[in-house]
DNA sequence: CACTATTTGTTCGTATGTATT
DNA sequence: CAATACATACGAACAAATAGT
C-alpha cells in the first residue's frame, strides 16, 4: 500500500477500517485485532495504523483502552422520517437524548437559478439564506442550507435565532402549517466544508436531501439542501396509500 | 490556503470546484474561468489548480479544450421516483434510451432475521433470493437483492427470467397490483461485490434502499435491498397531500 | 492571410511534507 | 533519530490550439 491520489495513507487506512467494520469483516465481535496484526494486514507501519485508529477514535467509531485493546463503538443509525408532515425536529425525539440546531450564518442574496425556480420567484429576487448545523447527543448530524423569500419573510433570521425552530418562525409570519412537497435524495463524498462542519474525515459520505416545503395554499416557503452524515443517519420514507 | 488535515491541496480545490458547480456559483454558463483567474481566486499555484481540474476531468465533471477553455460536462442524474406506486421499470422510461434488468442468480434459503420480519414470515421459513442487475444505456445503474416467500411464489425465479419484469411475474401469481409500503434510504462506500457488478472504482458510493412491497391486502410480497450508483442516480420522493 | 491575444498543455527547477527503513 | 523515497506544492517559462482583428 503506497500513498497516492492525494489522500494521506493513515486516512486511507482509516477509511478501510471504517468500511471493514460496517461490512462486518473487522471487529464483528466488538473488538479489533492488536495494532501489530492490523499493521501487518494493511501493509503499513504501526505508526500509520495508530494514526488511523486515533482518527476513528476521535470520530467515535472506535474506543481504545490501554492494555485491553481497541473496541468498536456500536452506534445505530438515526432514522430520519420523510413524509408530507416532515418536521426537522420531530421524529427523532425518541431516538436521541439531546438535540439542538445552531444558526451558523445568514445572508440576503439574489436567488440563483435553481433556488428561484424552487421558490417560484423571479431570478435574482432577494432571498434569505440560512446555514444551520444540527447535533444529536453532542455529535454533528446534519448541515443544512435553506432559502426563504426575503420579501415575504423579513427578519426571518432573527426570529429563527430567537425561537431556534423553523416551525415557530413560520408561525410568527402567520404560517400555521406547512408540508413537504418533494425531496430529492442523493449521496456524495463530503466536501471540505462538510468535513470541518460535520467533523468528518476525508472519504466520508453525506446523504444529500433537496427539499421543498409549501404552505397550506401550496406556495413554496422553503427550499433546503441538507447534508446528513451517512454513517449516522438513514432516511425513512413511508408511502402508505 | 495551506496543506493540512491529511488531504492534498489539489483535492480540496477539486472538492470546492465540484460543489461550486453544483451550487451554480461557478460555470453556470457552462464554461469555467481561465486557469490563471481560478488559481488566483483559490489562492493556489496554477499547477495545483490544474491537478484539481485534471481530477474533475477524469471524474467526468469537466472537459478541457486547449485554446478554448474548460467546460462543465452536464451529466444529469437519473431521477428514480419513490412513491406508493413505485415500479422499478417505470418512471425512468423517458430518461433513458435503453434499459434492461439481468438475473444474476437465484437461490432458496432460510429467512434471516430482518428478511423474515419484513416479509412477515416465521424465522428460517424458506425464501427465494433474487440477485439482479439493472442497466441504462449500457451502463450499470443498480444492483438489487430481493426476497420472496418461496411457498407463496413457487418457481418465481423462472417466471421472472422469462418475463424480465417483477410486475409481470407477480401477475402470474394472481397479484394484479402491489404498492411500496416503506423505503429506508442510506449511503455507504461500495463493497468489493458492488465494485465488480456495477463496474465502479474504489471509493465509489452507493445509495442503498431497503424496500417493502405489499399486495392489495397489505401483505408483504417483496423485500429488497437495492444499491444504486450514487454518481448516476438520485431518488425522488414526492409527498403530495 | 498574417498577426495578436487568450487559454490550455508541457517541461524545467526547487522546496516541503509524508511514510518507510 | 537519520537516511531515503515518494508525493505534493510553488515558480517561471515555453509550446500548441483557438478566436478574433
Amino acid at each position: 500500500m503506497t500513498r497516492k491520489s492525494g489522500v494521506a495513507l493513515w486516512r486511507q487506512i482509516a477509511d478501510q477500517i471504517r468500511q471493514a467494520i460496517s461490512a462486518g469483516t473487522l471487529g464483528a465481535d466488538g473488538k479489533l485485532p492488536p495494532e501489530m496484526i492490523l499493521s501487518e494486514r494493511f501493509g503499513v507501519n504501526r505508526h500509520t495504523l495508530r494514526s488511523a485508529i486515533a482518527a476513528l477514535v476521535q470520530e467515535g467509531v472506535l474506543r481504545a483502552e490501554q492494555g485491553r485493546g481497541t473496541f468498536v463503538e456500536s452506534r445505530q443509525k438515526l432514522s430520519y422520517p420523510i413524509s408530507a408532515r416532515t418536521r426537522f425536529s420531530t421524529g427523532l425525539r425518541e431516538q436521541t437524548r439531546e438535540r439542538r440546531s445552531i444558526l451558523l450564518a445568514d445572508a440576503i442574496e439574489p436567488a440563483l437559478g435553481r433556488v428561484a425556480e424552487a421558490l417560484g420567484l423571479a431570478p435574482d429576487a432577494p432571498v434569505l439564506r440560512l446555514e444551520t448545523l444540527s447535533e444529536a447527543d453532542g455529535r454533528p448530524v446534519s448541515r443544512a442550507t435553506s432559502w426563504f423569500d426575503a420579501e415575504r419573510f423579513p427578519d426571518f433570521a432573527r426570529v429563527y435565532a430567537e425561537t431556534a425552530s423553523i416551525t415557530l418562525a413560520f408561525q410568527h409570519f402567520g404560517i400555521e402549517d406547512y408540508f413537504r412537497k418533494s425531496t430529492l435524495v442523493s449521496a456524495r463524498h463530503a466536501d471540505a466544508a462538510d468535513l470541518t462542519d460535520l467533523k468528518l474525515s476525508a472519504g466520508a459520505i453525506v446523504l444529500v436531501a433537496w427539499a421543498i416545503n409549501v404552505d397550506t395554499a401550496g406556495v413554496s416557503v422553503q427550499y433546503a439542501e441538507t447534508r446528513f452524515v451517512a454513517d449516522r443517519v438513514e432516511l425513512s420514507v413511508s408511502t402508505e396509500a
